[in-house]
DNA sequence: AACGCCGCCTGATCGC
DNA sequence: TGCGATCAGGCGGCGT
């Protein structure tokens, strides 16, 4: 699942292969997948604008567009659960799943996206309206703490939740209290001010490691994380302290890693280093 | 109001 | 070996 690190991967690595270059041609290959309007009203949009810049919001980029005319257009694009971006040469067969086509220069940059759960949004309007972004300057302790402070639920669901916080999913939320120690469970408004200094602390630990490594994994033609089958087995290669590792030994103390569910969504929990 | 949960969608996996 | 059932989950929408 594409959560912050693999947008914020993304965006670096498209930016520089199609800044200042034109949307030649918009292909819609799925009009599902673009809101609110027809895949035809879509395409008429967006072609001819001229890419200015792509900004990370949460899990969304906003392409900053200017069309011929002159005018600034903003498009909002997100991956879902299974959504990526390809650069193809012009040549290249499509992806399986292509769902929409963008032909810059002698470049295809194919958004595929087999379970069809990702979107692309023109608009303002369409900006995502979220709470901080965890890897901000201006996040700090005090500020995950004031937002804890405000939740009665589990921090593992308030970490979750993208009005409290920006960009964090199943997957990192699940790892970051695992590295900071913490029970999921724990209510998020009963965390000591020390506790929430360690959820923030691996949060960004764990973010801002794993945007690099997607960035690498990009640059060397490789699958991201999400993307792949099997898992590396060290933390330090990309592999997973608890998530998706129910009933496996913890990577830390031996004990078999421990799955339930909170909101509906699979929490992966060392019942020993993570204790109230 | 705050929170739980369903449905969208398809590929992988499970069980008979 | 084959095929249907089940699961995964971000997020919008709906029900409580």
């Amino acid at each position: 699942m594409p959560e912050l690190p693999e947008v914020e991967a993304f965006g670096r690595w498209l930016l520089p292969q199609i800044r200042g270059r034109r949307l030649e041609a918009v292909t819609v290959l799925k009009p599902r997948l673009v809101r609110p309007c027809s895949a035809h009203e879509f395409s008429r949009a967006l072609e001819g604008s001229r890419i200015r810049g792509i900004q990370r919001r949460g899990k969304s980029l906003l392409w900053d567009l200017v069309s011929p005319g002159g005018d600034e257009s903003l498009l909002v694009s997100h991956l879902g659960m299974t959504g990526s971006w390809e650069v193809l040469s012009r040549e290249a067969p499509l992806p399986r799943h292509a769902a929409v086509v963008f032909a810059v220069g002698d470049l295809r940059v194919v958004l595929d996206d087999p379970r069809q759960f990702g979107h692309l949004r023109l608009g303002a309007a369409a900006v995502p309206v979220l709470g901080p972004e965890p890897l901000d300057e201006a996040f700090t302790p005090e500020r995950l703490g004031r937002v804890l402070a405000e939740c009665h639920r589990p921090v593992k669901v308030a970490l979750m939740d993208p009005s409290r916080l920006a960009g964090v999913g199943n997957l990192y939320a699940s790892e970051a209290l695992f590295l900071a120690g913490i029970d999921p469970t724990t209510p998020a408004d009963r965390l000591e001010p020390v506790a929430v200094a360690r959820v923030h602390g691996a949060l960004q630990a764990i973010l801002s490691a794993a945007v690099e490594r997607n960035l690498r994994a990009l640059h060397a033609h490789r699958p991201m994380l999400y993307q792949q089958d099997g898992l590396p087995d060290s933390p330090a290669e990309g592999g997973l302290w608890v998530y998706d590792r129910e009933g496996l030994p913890c990577r830390r103390c031996g004990s078999p890693i421990h799955r339930f569910v909170q909101s509906g969504r699979s929490t992966y929990q060392c019942p020993r280093c993570q204790q109230r």
